[in-house]
Formats: C-alpha cells, structure tokens, sequence
RNA sequence: GGUGGGAUAGCGAAGUGGCCAAACGCAUCAGACUGUAAAUCUGACGACUCACGUCUUCGAAGGUUCGAAUCCUUCUCCCACCA
C-alpha cells in the first residue's frame, strides 16, 4: 500500500504485453494514491468451463500483483453470458449451461481464485445482475455505439469473415456485453489475455462514450499449453489444472519443452527475470541438468497448489518409476474374478488387460502387445495369446504410464 | 425471398456403383532415441476373432441394384452469396 508510484509501476508493468498506456496508469496511480481509495481492476471470467489452469494463472498472478500494491479486483463472473452459450456450434465448449450449472461452476471457481487472490481485496460480481433486466430498447441503444467496421476490425472476426466462415451476431455483441460490464463495474484497469485486446478496448471507447474515465488496458501473455503449440485451454485438453493432484501437476509440468519452461517460470512462478537469467546460464553452461531445471519448475509448481512435502514426494516418486523405472508405490488394482479364468486357472492377458482398464478393447491391447508395449511383472510380453497365472500382486505394465495390480480373489 | 454449396471416423479433408473399414493431414497411442523432455524416425489407429474371416459405420428414413459413402425419393440440419 505504501509502495511508491515508480515501484508499483514498475512491477505492475512487467509482465505486460500491452499497455494502454504506461502514463494513464501512472495518473491513475497517483490521483487514486491522493484520493485514498484503490484502483479498480476488472477481470472476467467465463463459468463455462469450471477448472482453472495455469494459463489463468497469469491473470490471476498480475491481479495478484495489484492487490499487494492495494489495489482492489473486481472478479467478473460471465453467468449471463454463459447461460446464453455460443450458437455458432464452433466450439462445444460454449454449450448453454443451466441457472444451476452457472452457480455451481461459479462457487468452485471463486474457490479456485481465492488460492491466488485475496479475498478481501476481490469483489466478485455477476453480470447477469445487471444483463438481466436489461430491456430491448436498452440494449439496441448500446449497440448504436458501435460500427460494424469496428467490430470487423477484430483480427479473428476478419479472417473468419475473410474465409467465409460464420460469424454469428451473438459473437458480434460479446465484445460489447464486456466493455459494458466496464461500464458498470467503474473499472480503472481491465486485464486480460493478448487475444482479448480487442474486447479491452472497447471497454475503453464505451466508458468514454458514457462518460466515464477509461479504464487503462493492460494484456498479458498467453501461455501455450503441454503441447507447446497452442494456448493452453481447458478445450484442447493441453492443461494444467491447479486443481489437479500433485502428481499429475508435477507429470504433465515435465512434459513440457525446455524452450518454454522459462515463460512458467516467470508467468506462473512469477520469477523475477535475474533469477531465471541465472538458472538459464547454469544451464546452459552445463551445471544444471535442463531436467533438473524442469525438475525444480514443477515441483514448485506442485508446491504451490499442494504443498512442499506432497511436492516433494511426487518429486521423487516420479525419479523412482520414470528415472529409475520402477513401479510406481500406488495403483489400481484388478480383483481376479472367477470368469477371467479358464479351466486350468490362467487367465488371458488381453482380457485382463482390457479389464484392468489398460486398453478399451481386445484389439488395442493386441496392438499394445503387439507394439512391445506390454510386460508382465518383469517379463516383455510377445504373445498376443499369452496366459497368465494370476499371482497376487503381479504387475502389468502398459506403455510408460499404465499399470495395474493383480488381486486374487 | 432468390441462387449456389455442404453434412464422411476425435478434428480437418479425399472419395461420385464393386479394387472402401474408406486416401491424406492433424490429434491420439505405442516403439526407438532421451531427461516421461522437445524435435526426429518407425508402427498402429471401428468392433469381434489366434487366424481365414465376420459384423456395425460415410446426416436420417425409405428405395433401385447381384452389389451403394457413391444412384433415386422424402426428411433434418448447416453455410455462403444476391436481395
């Protein structure tokens, strides 16, 4: 609270791609630092898809960041939005949700937040609050603010519209449903993704347009997800979800490649750029392994949405089974019942495979053995036919990740 | 309102009577190499069967045919353009 403006500045600008502009913020810095009162700092969320991941995570660390200098967030939840779903059928993830799915979702979201911000200094708010009760006559008044070039002028609307692809109008006024929640909320700062650059500003134009202050915009990084192509989001399934258990956090943070652990590093971890320089050059000079490097990503990583000891743990259990190649100290387990045996007592290594849920059918669990996927114990499997006799406690291993347990009944 | 185009496996996209369980690309899964890296290379990729093979699938329902993703009829949905 008591950080100087230059400091706060500093800091607050860091991690930003755009910033419209570094003067206005500084003002605004100032006057709200004479006036005694927070700055007002937006940032919407869509309920749509509940879990939040690291990409968020970005967001939420730069949200962080204000609120350390004192700064108050409005949490924007899209219910509104939500419930009205995207009609252009592009995206599945943009399905209408219920009055009961919007609140659920809701709930574990701001329960997800609260493990980055601070609550006390974070308003959550509703859009549907004030969307609802909009008349027609309201809405159409809104949208004479804005021209359709403007709209066009949208990179990702252009190509469509270029490529001749659907646009729906819906899509067209969702812009303007955020910059009007701007309006409402009497945001000073709107945060967002570099793709939501466009969106940012219009909130911008609108408050102008009705007479308020315009919010200074500020867009972040994105982050590419595991795949290290595109940006992480819960659709393409290339996530990490804070929520997830440590070992899966810890797994999938290792997977990633080298060249883009470093923007974790700093957008996630929040490493200030001397510390990463230095980790970088010790790398690169060979001191430390880059698994190592990766090794220390994820494991703060792991710590940060668990806890050090559970950290730790998974740390060294993944050394054990993937390093080592070890069995792994917890997996399911495969009761053997009666009907996988046959007359002499042995089991078919397909049918156990299939009912270990190793594979989804006989065909791919051939395939698996096929492909010297698939060992018994400590044995390779090379029958397709191959019996087992069950021993209690015998392992069957699939590819790197999937094991299972034998229990006799 | 008019004109044209389209619906094929997780996605994209070929295929216009038998050689189609359906090219190719992406994604996925496995193997090799490794550090579970990434990249690369190799292989697999509807179900059932050890296998010969059998069964279900090309928007839906009917029909023509020895034989239909492909031809005909009706229906459903989608898109672009012109107004």
């Amino acid at each position: 609270m008591t950080k100087a403006i230059e400091e706060q500045l500093e800091l607050l600008a860091e991690n930003a791609v755009d910033l419209f502009s570094r003067e206005e913020l500084k003002r605004k810095l100032e006057t709200t630092r004479r006036d005694n009162r927070p700055l007002r700092v937006k940032y919407g969320a869509d309920p749509s898809a509940p879990d939040i991941h690291l990409g968020h995570v970005v967001g939420l660390n730069q949200l962080r960041r204000f609120q350390d200098c004192g700064h108050t967030v409005v949490f924007i939840i899209g219910d509104f939005t939500g419930m009205i779903g995207d009609p252009s059928g592009r995206s599945q993830t943009r399905k209408p949700l219920t009055r009961e799915q919007v609140a659920a979702n809701a709930l574990s979201y701001q329960e997800q937040v609260f493990r980055i911000l601070r609550r006390e200094q974070t308003e959550i708010a509703f859009n549907s609050n004030w969307l609802s009760p909009m008349g027609f006559e309201e809405v159409i008044r809104l949208s004479a603010h804005v021209t359709v070039a403007q709209l066009l002028a949208r990179d990702d609307f252009s190509k469509r519209y270029a490529a001749n692809q659907p646009i729906s109008l819906v899509e067209f006024l969702y812009p303007l449903v955020q910059a009007y929640d701007s309006v409402k909320v009497k945001a000073d700062v709107e945060l967002g993704g570099t793709d939501q650059l466009f969106n940012l500003l219009l909130g911008r134009e609108l408050q102008k347009v009705m007479g308020q202050e315009p919010q200074v915009v500020m867009t972040l990084p994105l982050i590419e997800g595991l795949d290290g192509v595109n940006k992480m989001s819960k659709s393409l399934g290339n996530y990490i979800g804070i929520n997830e258990p440590a070992k899966d956090i810890f797994g999938k943070a290792m997977s990633i490649s080298d060249d883009l652990m470093w923007k974790y590093f700093r957008l996630v971890l929040g490493w200030g750029r001397e510390a990463i320089e230095q980790l970088q050059s010790e790398v690169q000079s060979g001191t430390v392994h880059p698994r190592d490097a990766k090794d220390r990503l994820a494991t703060a990583l792991a710590a940060r949405f668990h806890d050090e000891a559970a950290a730790r743990a998974v740390s060294e259990e993944f050394r054990r089974v993937f390093s080592a190649g070890q069995a792994p100290s917890e997996m399911p387990e495969l009761v053997v019942t009666p009907d996988l045996l046959d007359g002499e007592g042995r089991a078919g290594l397909m049918a156990l495979m299939v009912a270990g849920g190793l594979c989804a059918s006989n065909g791919e669990a051939k395939r698996l053995i096929q492909q010297g996927a698939v060992k018994i114990g400590e044995e390779k499997a090379t029958e397709v036919q191959a019996k087992v006799v069950p021993v209690d406690g015998l392992i069957i291993k699939s590819g790197k990740r999937g094991f299972v347990r034998l229990r006799l009944a």
